[in-house]
DNA sequence: AGCACGCCGACT
DNA sequence: GTCGGCGTGCTC
């Protein structure tokens, strides 16, 4: 095992042999596996695959995880560095470092810096912080002439059984340092030093969880819930839990959180958006009587730092997150459940490009786990995996569970359209007479409504009447959207702010600039002169900006102290509002302009969502969409319930234009400040492409929005049959390309966003 | 990604 | 004369 043990040659002097390991090092430098760099491992040490360790890198000390224990001989040993410490960690697995790998290779961004994304938790890797406290000492020593009240006061404090630092101590006793320190000094305290750990507020699972808080499953969600259990502990499976909205998916996957529980495995649930999970974690507290761990960039680092080690530790946490937790150290994962699958937030568009729910099934087989998806609308993606279609490749790579009925008495909401050809709302509103009316019926029986339309903001345009000047971001190729709220005109692209003026910014024209456009704002004001008695809230990332203030907002509207709701796609999103029956859709063909891959899907799955807020109680309820095109198969297949026949026909579409996931697409994007030099390297770029007579390479072009914080982008789009490794043409291309560094590069496999 | 080295403008 | 801008190149 270790290398002294070697025989030495005869003739050749008793040197110890030095083991050289290979460490990968946090450098954004693209190649097929991992990049990294060979270290000595001083004597004394016992290094194995998967350690994390300290490493000098040129001037600097950074960590790094080891992934093989023999060099890779690159460079001459006597130009190696040494290894500096260990972290004192159990070394990743080899299916965690594998994982990690795939990703790399998969996204085509840096191994470095998918390592990154896993060891970004605040000093997660090094010793626990420590601090010193004074206890009681020998206390009972001391002579009477050293005792004095304030020493008898922190005495008595003390002999109560508290310990703590000098400074608390001091303000606890009323006293001062100088007091505890010279109480220390002559031994009458004692000095303990301890480590600081943060308190997860989460005790370890109780073996009776199966059995905790159970509530009573109906019969299909039994099936289900049945079905699926079937599969724990059997290697890798992935299950597509399709279920309408109100069915009581998530009893069903809880079902399995406790069988798994019972097992002490470790789990991950990740959710599409953690900010708004306030009513999720409730549910989860009701049926297992403990808070499970929330994952987010926000929680505290302490917290982060202690939820990431014992996750490698293998303690059989609960973990709750953002499309990050994807990437924790998990060291006995029993399954993996991504609530509302199709959502696209889960698209992580910064440095590493990554679809977390495609990765948490790369995960899961990797490591040999079940993965649930679950969902009311799957994606195209999941639906075709599932077997669902004729097109579909078989066998099937997902299991298909339906849940068909709402629990309970209620139902879907009907879903009726208006032709606003037909209904048109006068100029400056826009909100049609038959959806007035249904209002007006809808708050005279005493209930809620909620008006559904995506976009914040009190209006998109602002144009200077006097002479057509339109409010711009200086930084980006953007309108600047004017809210009342907090009286500013905003860039939604980069966040630019300037305070709401009614000058003109082009021809110092006062009183000209005229709003175009509805917003949730600009809704509110509406409904307050039609409605002058409802209670009106707004419900948007505005006026919820933090989970407290949304919690708080939503409990309101729950409680019913308010009549009316105006909402973004914040409100859409899985709420209980079991008092409201009407949902207005203000402006139903948003999504459909652009001619994004996924316009006719998202919109969808939007809107059924948004529907669904409707008639979640004993009451009926129901949804008007307005739109200009009423006839379009999205709203048929809407209002007619048929989603499955809508998703047919998309997935014939699809396959017809050869798109996702009926063929391959990638995005590269070049990005830069000096917009000619981005330019100049794009047509390098498409100068040096790879011709193939099946893989079709679009572009350059300007993105949608050229400019986004004063950097300019040029976009190319390449097309492949599914059977291509698109990965290995684009590294072709693009792996003897030197990209000069004001120019950033960034591949975007199975592009979602086309701006 | 960092961090240093390196060559051109306005100041203690 | 230096301080400091960020362009280029390297890190076992």
């Amino acid at each position: 095992m270790s290398a002294s043990k070697t025989p030495h040659p005869i003739g050749q002097h008793a040197l110890p042999a030095q083991q050289i390991v290979q460490v990968a090092v946090p450098l954004p430098i693209r190649q097929k596996g991992p990049f990294a760099y060979d270290y000595i491992v001083p004597k004394g040490l016992r290094v194995t695959v998967g350690m994390i360790v300290e490493i000098p890198l040129g001037k600097r000390q950074i960590w790094g995880i080891v992934i093989a224990d023999t060099p890779s001989g690159d460079v001459a040993a006597d130009k190696l560095k040494e290894i500096i410490s260990l972290a004192d960690l159990p070394a990743l697995s080899r299916s965690h470092l594998s994982f990690l790998s795939q990703v790399s290779d998969w996204t085509m961004a840096p191994f470095g810096m998918v390592m990154r994304m896993m060891l970004s938790t605040p000093k997660a890797h090094l010793p626990p912080p420590t601090c010193v406290i004074n206890a009681l000492g020998d206390a009972d020593k001391m002579p009477s002439g050293k005792r004095t009240p304030k020493r008898e006061r922190v005495l008595d404090f003390l002999a109560e059984g508290h310990a703590m630092s000098a400074a608390d101590l001091a303000k606890e006793t009323g006293t001062s340092q100088a007091v505890i320190k010279a109480m220390a000094e002559q031994g009458f305290l004692k000095k303990l030093t301890i480590t600081k750990e943060a308190n997860l507020a989460y005790q370890m699972p109780k073996q009776e969880a199966e059995s905790y808080n159970l509530v009573e499953l109906t019969p299909s969600q039994k099936d289900v819930s049945q079905g699926i259990s079937a599969f724990l502990n059997k290697g890798f499976s992935a299950h597509l839990l399709d279920g309408v909205t109100g069915s009581g998916k998530t009893e069903v996957y809880f079902e399995l959180v406790a069988k798994m529980m019972a097992e002490k495995k470790q789990l991950l649930i990740l959710l599409p958006e953690i900010a708004l999970t306030a009513a999720w974690q409730t549910r989860f507290e009701a049926r297992f009587g403990q808070k499970p761990l929330i994952w987010h960039s926000s929680v505290s680092s302490a917290k982060r730092r202690k939820l990431w080690r014992a996750c490698l530790a293998g303690e059989p946490v609960i973990v709750v997150g953002a499309r990050s937790a994807l990437f924790l150290p998990f060291s006995n994962l029993g399954l993996i459940i991504v609530d509302e699958e199709h959502e696209p937030s889960f698209k992580q568009e910064d440095m590493v490009i990554y679809h977390a729910r495609d990765m948490a099934v790369m995960r899961a087989h990797i490591e040999s786990l079940p993965i649930v998806m679950a969902t009311a609308t799957p994606s195209l993606e999941s639906w075709v995996n599932a077997g669902q279609t004729p097109l579909s490749v078989k066998p099937a790579r997902y299991h298909h569970w339906q849940l068909l009925h709402r629990v309970g008495e209620s139902t879907l909401p009907d879903i009726q359209m208006i032709d606003l050809k037909k209904d048109r709302p006068s100029a400056g509103r826009w909100l049609s007479d038959p959806l007035l009316q249904a209002m007006s019926e809808c708050l005279g029986a005493d209930q809620q409504v909620l008006l559904f339309l995506n976009r914040r903001g009190y209006a998109p345009l602002s144009i200077c009447e006097a002479c057509g000047h339109k409010a711009k971001c200086n930084a980006c190729d953007s309108w600047l959207v004017t809210h009342r709220l907090s009286a500013s005109r905003q860039c939604h692209h980069c966040g630019y702010r300037q305070p709401l003026r009614n000058q003109c910014d082009s021809c110092g024209e006062k009183d000209q600039m005229r709003a175009y456009g509805p917003g949730v704002e600009r809704l509110a004001e509406e409904v307050a002169l039609l409605f002058p008695e409802a209670r009106v809230a707004i419900l948007s990332s505005d006026t919820a900006a933090n989970p407290e203030v949304a919690a708080e907002l939503i409990r309101a509207i729950s409680d019913k102290e308010i009549d009316i709701v105006i909402g973004t796609q914040m409100a859409a999103k899985g709420h209980h509002f079991p008092h409201l029956t009407l949902v207005g859709v203000v402006d139903a063909d948003f999504g459909l302009q652009g001619g994004d891959l996924r316009a006719a899907e998202r919109t969808y799955q939007m809107l059924s969502q948004a529907s669904g807020r409707a008639g979640r109680a004993a009451e009926k309820g129901v949804a008007y969409l307005q739109s200009y095109e009423p006839d379009n198969a999205v709203f048929h297949a809407l209002s007619s319930g048929n989603r499955d026949a809508f998703l047919g026909l998309e997935t014939q579409m699809r396959q017809a234009a050869s798109m996702p996931p009926f063929g391959r697409l990638a995005a590269v994007i070049l990005s830069g400040v000096d917009e000619g030099q981005v330019e100049a390297q794009a047509k390098l770029l498409a100068s040096q492409r790879p011709q193939y007579k099946d893989v079709l390479i679009f572009g350059p072009t300007p993105a949608p929005i050229a400019r986004i914080r004063g950097r300019y982008r040029m976009r190319f789009l390449i097309r492949a049959p599914r059977g291509v490794n698109l990965q290995e043409i684009l590294s072709e291309w693009l792996d003897k390309q030197r990209i000069p560094s004001q120019i950033f590069m960034q591949i975007d496999i199975d592009p979602y966003s086309f701006m």
